[in-house]
DNA sequence: CTGAAATTTCAGCAATTACTGAAACAACGG
DNA sequence: CCGTTGTTTCAGTAATTGCTGAAATTTCAG
């Protein structure tokens, strides 16, 4: 399992990149190979690419599955696991969201619903306030994002490309299509 | 520094939630009280109702002007500093996604144009690509960004309650507005 | 069954990150 | 200047997180 320098410097930067990204060096390290290699890996030949023991590669590679970011493949008559990444980027993607939003904004949505439930002491109504209009965000932020991926990846790819023309676009749409009245109710 | 169990509950909430934001437990516990405060905090006031050492809130303090999260405020002969978060909630938010960019995307779109600038030995012909790939999906993505934060934030809103209509929208935009050529170049 | 190959678990060590108290520093008012 | 008040720095320690090797477990062929 020879890894050249160009793997290697990339490796190495996701490597560092993944204590900012809330995964560990390891864990990083590991997509990375995965994600450049030309075939499927088995575990073994992860350890020899990253020089990382074996039982951390386990670990890591479970890490991995639990945020559904590999896959698993399998030669005929030989029963270890073989893992590569998705060959569609924008899958990768969509994943990567899709966690992160389950890990870092669903509990506190929840949170928030629940501290809403009770009515305030005079002393708290502003906090109160605030956390509705947090709230609030929140749900006007997931709504959207909930939007955005139940389109095809082709539409959301012309979304993205579109440029100003999205500006223009959202001007006009008040204008040719009735919006449900605007979200800034308080 | 009296805390009520209400705001208790969502400081502590926003503490634990930290270490998952990339921030630490006081740093998002520090937060969550300037944001439910119905007035700015000095330093001393944030120590009594925390419970924790002076130093740690100076630091954490420090961690979140370097995020641009908290705005400093002064009372007439009184030279202590006082601190608020921003009244307008999607304000925060702008200034944290454009942080987490910041951090989390820009660094490595750096490395991936650095590392495309070399051309590729023939074993490493398909990792190049696949980082190619990876660069422009990257750059695609931070252009819709920059359009989004480019709009004022009525019409963002407006955007993100638009609902199913984006979709229509977008298929019809097409029709409308002739685009440029489709990012799926290859 | 038995044993070989592959994988996982886990206790203990290493590395990193967070926090504290003490000391140094800064900004005034007198 | 000096002293008071407020802030920051920093070395040492605590807590957390990451990693390893050894042992336990699983899987499957014979």
């Amino acid at each position: 399992m020879h890894v050249s320098n160009l793997k290697q410097d990339f490796i190495l930067h996701f490597g560092e990149m993944g204590s900012r990204w809330g995964i560990n060096r390891t864990v990083g390290q590991i997509y990375a190979l995965l994600f450049l290699a030309d075939a499927p890996l088995c575990a073994d030949e992860i350890v020899e690419g990253l020089g990382v023991s074996r039982s951390n590669v386990s670990m890591s590679l479970k890490e991995l599955q639990s945020w559904n970011l590999v896959r698993l493949r399998h030669k005929p008559s030989d029963r270890r696991d073989y893992f590569t990444t998705p060959d569609d980027l924008w899958e990768i993607v969509r994943t990567l969201v899709a966690e992160r939003k389950k890990r870092e904004i669903d509990p506190t949505l929840t949170k928030l619903r629940e501290l809403q439930m009770e009515t305030p002491l005079p002393e708290d109504e502003r906090a109160h306030a605030r956390m509705a209009e947090l709230r609030e965000l929140i749900e006007s932020m997931t709504h959207f994002y909930d939007e955005l991926n139940a389109m095809e990846t082709e539409r959301l790819i012309q979304l993205m490309s579109m440029g100003r023309k999205l500006r223009t676009l959202v001007a006009g749409a008040s204008r040719i299509l009735p919006l449900t009245k605007t979200a800034k109710r308080s």
